[in-house]
DNA sequence: ACACAACGTTTGTATATACAAATATTAAAA
DNA sequence: TTTTAATATTTGTATATACAAACGTTGTGT
């Protein structure tokens, strides 16, 4: 087969496998792969509320519905939803502490899969796939 | 941020736009890229039909539903479904000449996807890309 | 002020992913 | 032979992805 062929097997298998992993390290926490990213977009706020807007533009995947995601993280009480006085057409999301503990705990779960993973390969090759990753899709 | 977290971000942004790339190749053929998936296994059994776990274990993603995306082919006449005769718990599904049809007129255009994102990158690293990545997931 | 466009969000529909349970058939054990 | 276990597939439920349409709110032009 050739290598351009091979490469987006390859990028796409890689993908899945990390993928899979993660989601049974976050399995036990009730949340899914997206639910645990929009957490991670509303602390990286640091204390100021974050528009539906913002949350989907920040997000990998472009189209996700952020409506239903945050739905789900309301009824388990990891973030606030309110009307922005401001601008009646906006709603401001903001993480609980309830939502930063379930982050907090997981911190050092997650550092620990992307150790894993970076494991059998040196600082230089780690260095190298990024950068041939960035050329790959240069202009796409 | 260090390379471990930042590799893992680049894997999972490159295939999204991939993805997104291939989705918008066949979406004028009215196809899923796991519909598509299905058709390339089916057309390379060369004649002979696949059962629904053969399908299913060649699939990128372990536990897509292969019986609702088999559905989805029958019902565009791109593959027949048959109970096996000689153990009538097993399903065949054959591709058909349309579904062919609709696979011949695609290679190109996938060739054309394949090559244009090897486009900015020379042999040599596209070979290192693959090695990288293999060896980025060992024993993952 | 009123009409109309733009903005921000929600809702609807179809498909896909993930997992568990249900069903039917066949193989194996008692 | 009857029961039980294993195999192959289907069905159900929840979530996520993808896209279009609907809705209320705000801003702009007249």
């Amino acid at each position: 087969m050739d290598n351009a062929k091979k490469v987006i097997l390859n990028i796409m298998y890689t993908q899945n496998v990390i993928q899979d992993h993660f989601n049974e390290l976050i399995k036990p926490y009730d949340l899914s792969g997206e639910q645990y990213n929009v957490l991670r977009i509303l602390r990286g706020q640091k204390g100021n509320p974050a528009n539906m807007c913002v949350i989907q533009e920040r997000m990998l995947a472009k189209t996700s519905n952020t409506t239903r995601l945050v739905d789900k993280l309301l009824l388990k009480d990891f973030v606030t939803r309110n009307v922005c006085p401001g601008n009646r057409r906006k709603i401001e999301v903001l993480i609980t502490q309830k939502g930063l503990d379930v982050l907090k705990d997981l911190d050092p779960k997650v550092d620990e899969h992307e150790r894993l993973f970076a494991e059998n390969i040196s600082k230089e090759e780690l260095e190298l796939l990024n950068q041939l990753l960035e050329k790959y899709r240069t202009n796409k």
